[in-house]
DNA sequence: CTACGGCACAAACCTACGTATAGCTCGCAC
DNA sequence: GTGCGAGCTATACGTAGGTTTGTGCCGTAG
């Protein structure tokens, strides 16, 4: 087996990391740091820069500087987040404080690394954004799926599966939506074909993983 | 309806904070802010102190001083996740540095506040820490019921337990195991009764609760 | 020894599930 | 209008799920 038949079968190849930083010096020094150990790299000189570019579609990490021109990087990040980016980030600081290092973890900054950086502390934050960035692409991609074959569902039979993944019994699911037993079977086995669903353990965690309410069925204490 | 019939039906009523400090008077100034706004207050001196006091059963959550007599606030935290008491913590330091709130917010910390220390921010985190904690208990106690009728459970029946739940027919479930069918039926009724299960579906949702590994039976792309 | 619980199976029986074939109405696009 | 798909139902048939009753083996606790 290749090596890029492996990359694809997990999550698609080739890591970056994005630099943002306004100091060229900063810029030059990260981005040899990161090549040295193969890792590809785009750097950026500002948020507004790195904005425009369109978000990576392979496991990545946005290393960036919390002193930015314009906006600062703890913008940056609230305007990723709600771009609905989520790109691990990874801030290094020269004189930061205390409050704006909650703020930035709280936020979910996987690292915040004050300057001079050590080589080795950088390259292992980095390493483990990847990392986590990888998992959640591999959870996206694996609920995208299901996703657009759920899109793919009649009204009707969204109706069905909410009280199917239930666990009400087919009698009872045609009760609550005044149809006949016949139908509600009739549109379970649709829903099984089009959601691709190989048993009914299937279709209960699909539904779990796509978030659709119950309507009865509940783990009591 | 009483109050205390509310607080019992949520997760246990009047939360608690307690407070880990060797100075008296910050001791002190914490209780009475709290008590203030009518929260129920317990305050120890040392980390060695608060380890032997046993885990409180009630949301509460951790207000810790960083440097204290003998092992430090990090120290502390780890000792008790390595305990697994998940108590949320808000670290207070006079002169904390970056790294240090790195580890601690890494280790799971919900807050750090640095001296002096503003009343509204720090009533703010206990806020937010003992609602995460009450949260944290809700789901605690949702699955324990689950576990323990788990552990009521003979060998076998886990074995058919985690087949069934992966999606597998019956007739699989015996040719797996290397039983008749009948048999497979047998232990699933009584898997049901004794999980309180009333449908498959709630079935699966228990065992992905309790994380029950699953043998077949995968959300593909 | 005896009682008990876990494990395993069988016959009989009933209910629930699932599909195929066929037919109906309604609204919408061409 | 004609065709099409969604929505709904019916008869019929086969398979899967589930319970009851009864049998037997084994190991262990009393």
């Amino acid at each position: 087996m290749t090596d890029h038949a492996k990359q694809t079968e997990a999550s698609a190849g080739e890591p970056i990391v994005l630099i943002v930083d306004d100091d060229p010096s900063m810029r030059r020094a990260l981005t040899n740091l990161f090549q040295s150990v193969g890792l590809k790299v785009q750097a950026f000189s500002s948020a507004a820069e790195i904005m425009e570019a369109k978000p990576p579609a392979v496991p990545s990490c946005l290393v960036l500087d919390i002193r930015l021109p314009g906006s600062s990087g703890l913008d940056l990040q609230a305007d990723l987040a709600k771009a609905n980016i989520h790109t691990p980030i990874i801030f290094i600081t020269g004189h930061g404080d205390i409050p704006m290092t909650v703020r930035a973890m709280k936020s979910g900054a996987v690292d915040f690394l004050t300057k001079p950086v050590r080589d080795q502390d950088m390259l292992d934050a980095v390493q483990a954004a990847i990392e986590r960035d990888r998992k959640r692409r591999d959870a996206e991609k694996s609920i995208s799926g299901v996703r657009s074959r759920f899109e793919g569902l009649t009204a009707r039979e969204r109706d069905v599966l909410a009280l199917v993944a239930s666990g009400l019994m087919n009698k009872q699911v045609a009760a609550e939506l005044g149809l006949a037993e016949i139908t509600v079977k009739i549109y379970r086995g649709q829903i099984m074909r089009k959601m691709g669903a190989k048993s009914l353990a299937d279709l209960v965690r699909m539904t779990d993983a796509l978030g659709i309410p119950r309507n009865r069925g509940h783990l009591q204490t």
